[in-house]
DNA sequence: TTGGATGCAAAAGTTTTGCACGGTT
DNA sequence: AACCGTGCAAAACTTTTGCATCCAA
């Protein structure tokens, strides 16, 4: 995890103040290895002691997604959003549609598709968004999916 | 466009009766080339006499979607649900950052990734969702994306 | 006739905003 | 000191629900 120079660099490159609520969201969100919803880091912010409200967590939500600290992500069929630390890196994840847990894939099998789409229709991609979804090992062994 | 007996039959076989608005926003969506939110389907229902409540084009929405008529995407930044008619065909859309045109694509690229990851992780894989996002000709011409 | 469908209004749930105050640079 | 950030409360916005009434089968 970067330490607090480092932080307090790429907050100023960004032309954000380090105050103690922004680290310490950064933090959380870059120790997880899965999104949180704004509810779930203000909680974990008063865990360590920060009290805040909710608003303040969405506000600065918003603020890092707006600066590329942060990405949103909507992978849920629930109405929350949820946010993860930018790591820079092009995701894809395999959600498991039993207990939930999510597991980040690093490839991609979408270059050449993209290449072929972009020359059938003229668009230009710049972006896509791919999960999968079904069931892990563990819930498998539980007889999921269960038969409707 | 599906007449009225087959229409009936088709919510008859759900165990849902043919009422004015029930066959009137499956008209709608099926019409549609692109997903619509329930206000939009509100509107639509409005503007051909017949008048409702949006509460009752939700309610209606969700019946549909749980009898698997109507499939609810999550497409887009914003909060809204879009629906669309089920076509029972599996699909991706290609969607334009500009004016948020969406294409929808036919074929999917995925079978031999999905095949390959299932081998890996042991997952079962039952479902994906893929979207691409760009910019169609048209914006391009307009000089879409502006740099920031 | 009877259970499902509808309209209205109100509630619920998530996210945003106004404003006065506080903290960082 | 100036400006950005924060807390609180209230508003905004989408979606859901309770209840009385209506309509299709």
């Amino acid at each position: 995890m970067k330490n607090k120079t480092d932080r307090r660099e790429d907050l100023k490159r960004k032309g954000l103040k380090s105050t103690r609520h922004r680290t310490a969201i950064l933090e959380i969100l870059e120790k997880r290895t899965q999104p949180a919803t704004a509810e779930q880091v203000f909680f974990e912010l008063n865990r360590a002691g920060i009290s805040t409200s909710l608003s303040t967590v969405y506000r600065e939500l918003d603020r890092l997604v707006n600066k590329n600290l942060v990405v949103q992500v909507k992978l849920n069929e629930s109405k929350k959003a949820l946010y993860e630390y930018n790591r820079m890196i092009h995701k894809h994840y395999l959600v498991c549609l039993g207990c939930k847990k999510m597991i980040s894939l690093d490839t991609c099998p979408l270059k050449a598709y993209e290449k072929q789409l972009e020359e059938q229709t003229h668009f230009r991609i710049t972006d896509h968004k791919l999960n999968l979804y079904g069931y892990c090992p563990e819930c498998q062994a539980k007889g999921l999916p269960h038969k409707g």
